[in-house]
DNA sequence: CACTGTATTGTACAAATGGTCAACAATGGT
DNA sequence: ACCATTGTTGACCATTTGTACAATACAGTG
């Protein structure tokens, strides 16, 4: 006996927000279409119905991940900051700080990312949206540079990209695993390292 | 018909071996007592008689792993130069060096590290190994703090030691989905910013 | 109201999986 | 030579899982 009507996207996005709280609750490895379809109190088949496959249902859940999760963007309080320096450290502190308000959207984009290891699909998916995070810290990293040329010799605004997403990161893996893991503590460290250039 | 016998001892072995190629290949969640047991070419009644539950397995092919990764140690070469700056230069080029030619067991150890969100055991387990990593920057972090004291305002022994976890960290996790990663240029960064110090 | 397309459900099924068990063979001690 | 221990196997079972399908209810249109 079919229960009440739906709008196609009403239905979708239900059953994509009780993806996300299965897959980030159990991990994107235990998600089951049984277990989203409980969880949004459907039958199992209608899950199937919208998605087709869950192949589907798991890219579809990436996605809809990376827009839930509000992407990095250079905010106006950030940008108002006339020093490049300033502007880094605002930028990396507004990051550590989402993330650590976000930690399930955090934990399953992580296992996501373990995922991307062996499907292309994922991987691919995964790595343009780390490279639109890597080219924001890029264009303050090169003005960095052009403003402090003997700052750090030898790096190069692209690898200061790299070592600025390894910052954001690393702070959100360990701190997934150390209870104990001191975010301020860490970012001081960071700012009082990159801190003469300015 | 039973076939020939072997010791408990490489028995267990040439199935935690077993269980390492599937794992790596196919991912940690991919793991199946029957997928490893072909692997070994051995029937799979005999891989739940040397581990009892599949968890076990997948608790002690962590250990195995843990062992197998040749875990950060200071070397001789790194630990003879006299200036910790020095040092740490050596000991950062040296693990790098390491993950990248170990991919399959980083990658692994990865997925070991997402399962560690959601299983206590696992969790611990990564924790106690990442903090022995740690301290092994910290030292080195510490004597820089005390050589330079104004060096890096703010900045603590601890701070630093897990900045430095990160940049190993988040150079293998964004070698692992970048296939155009560049771990030099990469270094090359991190040992400019941190080299003004001695 | 009849008709049509779509949303929804219960049932069914084959494959895979973790785990148990009885039988059986190799080994070593007595 | 007998026996207990232990390694090894195939058969078996219950459960889960992805997917297919037929039946049914609902909404909109003519």
């Amino acid at each position: 006996m079919p229960g009440k009507r739906a709008s196609e996207g009403e239905r979708r996005e239900q059953i994509l927000r009780a993806a996300f709280e299965v897959a980030s609750r159990d991990g994107i490895g235990s998600l089951t279409i049984r277990g989203v379809a409980a969880e949004a109190q459907v039958s199992h088949a209608l899950v199937i119905f919208h998605f087709q496959r869950k192949e589907r249902l798991v890219h579809e859940l990436l996605d809809w991940l990376i827009e839930a999760t509000s992407v990095l963007h250079v905010s106006e309080e950030v940008a108002s900051h006339p020093r490049a320096l300033d502007r880094l450290h605002a930028l990396l502190q507004q990051e550590i700080a989402r993330l650590s308000h976000q930690p399930r959207h955090v934990r399953l984009f992580f296992d996501y990312w373990a995922l991307g290891t062996r499907h292309e699909v994922i991987r691919t998916r995964i790595g343009s949206e780390m490279e639109r995070y890597r080219m924001a810290f890029r264009a303050i990293m090169a003005e960095l540079l052009v403003a402090e040329p003997a700052a750090f010799p030898g790096a190069t605004a692209n690898g200061l990209a790299a070592v600025a997403v390894s910052w954001i990161q690393g702070c959100a893996v360990q701190a997934m695993i150390d209870p104990n893991f001191d975010a301020d503590e860490y970012l001081a460290s960071v700012a009082g390292m990159v801190g003469r250039a300015g």
